[in-house]
DNA sequence: ATTTTTACCAAACAACCGTTTGGTAAAATG
DNA sequence: CATTTTACCAAACGGTTGTTTGGTAAAAAT
């Protein structure tokens, strides 16, 4: 019977669930502690508290992102539209893997006002992700047009988001990720290649 | 010196900017109180507590926007670009007087998983804004078009509105309500007016 | 003028919150 | 083997939460 090992990435993990659908503060240290196993005050071993643990866990999931997601928009062997698929190969996955929708945009909405401490780190991460979009999008666009298609992109996808976590429905996610694509097509005036 | 009348109306305005702003569980029943001048204990003269007046002010900012904004949706004796250009107003004025955003995406967000009695009320709010775009659409669109692009509509508002809180720049939701006339100009094979 | 209702306040309530403390068995270190 | 460090538990801490209770002065109704 294989034991878990507790350290700070899982309860990192634990944590990231748990905040992510049921928000900031309708999660105690108490329910963290129950997911990892733990005494709420255990918790205090491997962070200093809530917000840090909080803040850790906003870190951890940009990080993912970059590595996972973001890097993809640079990567010079591949093209603008091979790009895209795979972002939204990305997305498709994450999303519809979990419930909870966007722990970012969660997280920003409910704390915004109230733990201000939390806005530069999901500010950085929304900027990261406008970023990559946009830097895709400069390979057939002039700047100005990529960088408003990106804001575009990633508002939709979020709206998309919270839609689908309010109906219940994922086909808005889809129809979003889809149109992403296609917006770029109209919008670059290469010719449409044959829909795969 | 005009003495401020406190009734039913006047709690549920002020617990919806509380609300909004700093969401539902950082919102104090004495934080509500103290905006309208009372103790706490007093809110429950008027409210058996506060998750039903959490769901009186959802279902008073849902029937606002009834009458101040989906009502134009179906106003006869406008056209399609008449009621997508007030629409847009009224989002505008909405969303720029304010800070905090969406409520009813913010609350959305925070308590789905966590007081799922809001959720049928928040999710009436979006189908009937869903359903208001989609009959503006359906004037010059096929039904299907037009459900699908009203729904894209909602979640490109939604996702700059909240872009637009948390990067604190007004352009992300400016863009998003100049792409609605755009967007369905493109769409509908009518030529385009010289631009106002 | 008397009664009833309204609109509150002041205080208490139990429950829960994030955090701290003190201790302890196991593991790592020397 | 002795010692230090790690990884926790159990319990308590002060503060805050939503809610209830009992009372009271003013307003309304009779």
């Amino acid at each position: 019977m294989a034991r878990k090992k507790v350290n700070r990435e899982f309860i990192i993990r634990e944590a990231l669930h748990l905040f992510r659908d049921r928000g900031y503060h309708a999660t105690s240290m108490a329910d963290i502690g129950e997911a990892c196993g733990l005494l709420k005050g255990s918790i205090y071993h491997y962070f200093p508290g809530k917000e840090m643990l909080m803040k850790e866990v906003i870190i951890y999931l940009h990080d993912y992102y970059k590595h996972n997601a973001f890097r993809h928009a640079y990567d010079d062997k591949l093209g603008a539209r091979q790009k895209l698929t795979m972002l939204s190969k990305f997305y498709q996955e994450l999303f519809y893997g979990q419930e909870g929708g966007c722990l970012m945009a969660n997280i920003a909405m409910e704390t915004n006002s109230v733990v201000p401490e939390f806005g530069p780190l999901i500010g950085s991460f929304f900027q990261d992700w406008i970023d990559a979009m946009a830097h895709i999008y400069r390979q057939e666009l002039p700047p100005e047009s990529a960088e408003d298609l990106a804001r575009e992109t990633v508002a939709a996808v979020e709206g998309a988001t919270m839609l689908m976590r309010i109906f219940n429905d994922r086909s808005y996610l889809q129809h979003a990720l889809d149109q992403i694509g296609e917006k770029y097509e109209k919008l670059s005036s290469v010719p449409v290649k044959a829909r795969n």
